[in-house]
DNA sequence: TGTACATCAGTGAACGCGCGTTCACTGATGTAC
DNA sequence: TGTACATCAGTGAACGCGCGTTCACTGATGTAC
């Protein structure tokens, strides 16, 4: 069907569910297998589809991989956007989210409230280590080409936009400019841990995980500039 | 030459100059390129040699991605240590590293001393984007691959040792486990930070390096585990 | 209700290419006697 | 000093393979009349 413009990214009939089955086979398969065994072939076989088919809805290479990544970044994006949407309350410990609150406080003790929730929640994720894995090949594929890195960067702006207000409700005289960059050291800070704690970098300790915890907390919830040097 | 086995890794002859030229090719080709282009004939023609010359001292393809690895790191330990080996002497300001200090404060202020001059020559190391962008890479291929993730939890352990005495003739009192619990947070952060003032998870702004900087001095040299909630 | 036709969904074979690896071969360089 | 020989350093061609892409083709599904 070499003529025939390839179906359009919007509409619901079977043609945008094959298309959704198929990145779903896509995703697993990048998430399982790495980018470098991410082949049209792969991919078809994957899904159960042969190459033409799969060429079908996404006529060249490329535009698997940017579907695919669109929605790794939406699908997270969509994770992150409830956590971060309730305004913090410094009350007594709040529900704490689905799945429980596995990174342990260490010697910081407990510190109360959706701040804490929060950051526990962000790190639980990065108990999937195929989740971390999938991320580790995306910032490596925005180092090297630049439609993917404007792509990561809308993902982690929002990301950040959705931290500094956090921030800015939890600190209630912080200016703008302020949230902006706690919420930028905050994202590093879970970002970088990220590759600490799936044994890339290297593995989880609980004494890391507290401090890990309590510097997290801090950027979210200290009043005010540090006390300097 | 089938039957005679590779060249060893010691000595000081001809073949190990040639070897050694080789893989500063390649780690160049690493760095410009990528994992995707790092192949046996692009290395090769990056050298100036025939494929069957580069068999000869890597018969394959792992071969030589084993020994660029090892020297990526082994080079970047090599930097580190000078940096962390000076101990923290808390009174004006020392002698700034070769390079200048790009990093500003920001509202910070100027705080003085052997660990914001290491924070800010550790800093200064990410603005150069190949070097980055080669980490990007290894990170995506150590959490593909478990032998190069050993080789990189190997680096990073040596890193988070020198940290870790740093700390501990930092901050007198703070006991072992805390030191190292603090140096694995400074490099969680400070890797993190790499992706976000390199352009791959998002471009520097003063106003985040500022606060980047601070987090990092108070990771090193805060007197005693936080206040608490 | 039936027919003609366009579009959609899926098949299957072939293309040229770059890849890692194998292997037989050739000079150059050392080393023993 | 000369010769025989082993090892080192480097060449060049070929292999089989998986890759992305192209393209002609076939049923199924809708749509107009």
């Amino acid at each position: 069907m070499s003529p025939a413009p390839p179906p359009a990214g919007t509409g619901t009939g079977k043609g945008e569910r094959k298309r959704a089955e198929l990145l779903d086979s896509a995703e697993e398969l990048l998430i399982a297998s790495g980018y470098a065994e991410f082949s049209m072939r792969s991919v078809a076989a994957a899904a159960g589809v042969r190459l033409g088919h799969l060429q079908y809805y996404f006529p060249a290479r490329s535009d698997l991989v940017a579907a695919v990544l669109e929605r790794v970044l939406g699908r997270s994006l969509d994770r992150l956007e409830p956590l971060l949407a309730t305004a913090p309350v410094e009350g007594p410990a709040a529900e704490p989210p689905a799945g429980g609150a596995p990174v342990r406080a260490g010697a910081v003790g407990a510190p109360a409230g959706a701040s804490a929730d929060l950051v526990r929640a962000l790190l639980a994720d990065q108990d999937d280590p195929a989740l971390v894995r999938l991320f580790a090949e995306v910032w490596a594929l925005a180092a090297l080409d630049e439609a993917v890195a404007e792509a990561v960067r809308g993902f982690y702006r929002k990301y950040g936009e959705l931290v500094a207000t956090h921030i800015a409700c939890s600190v209630p005289g912080l200016d703008a400019a302020a949230c902006r960059a706690r919420a930028a050291v905050f994202m590093m800070l879970v970002e970088g841990a990220s590759l600490f704690r799936a044994g890339i970098a290297a593995h989880r300790t609980p004494e890391a995980d507290g401090r890990l915890l309590a510097t997290a907390l801090e950027l979210l919830t200290r009043p005010e500039p540090p006390p300097g040097a």
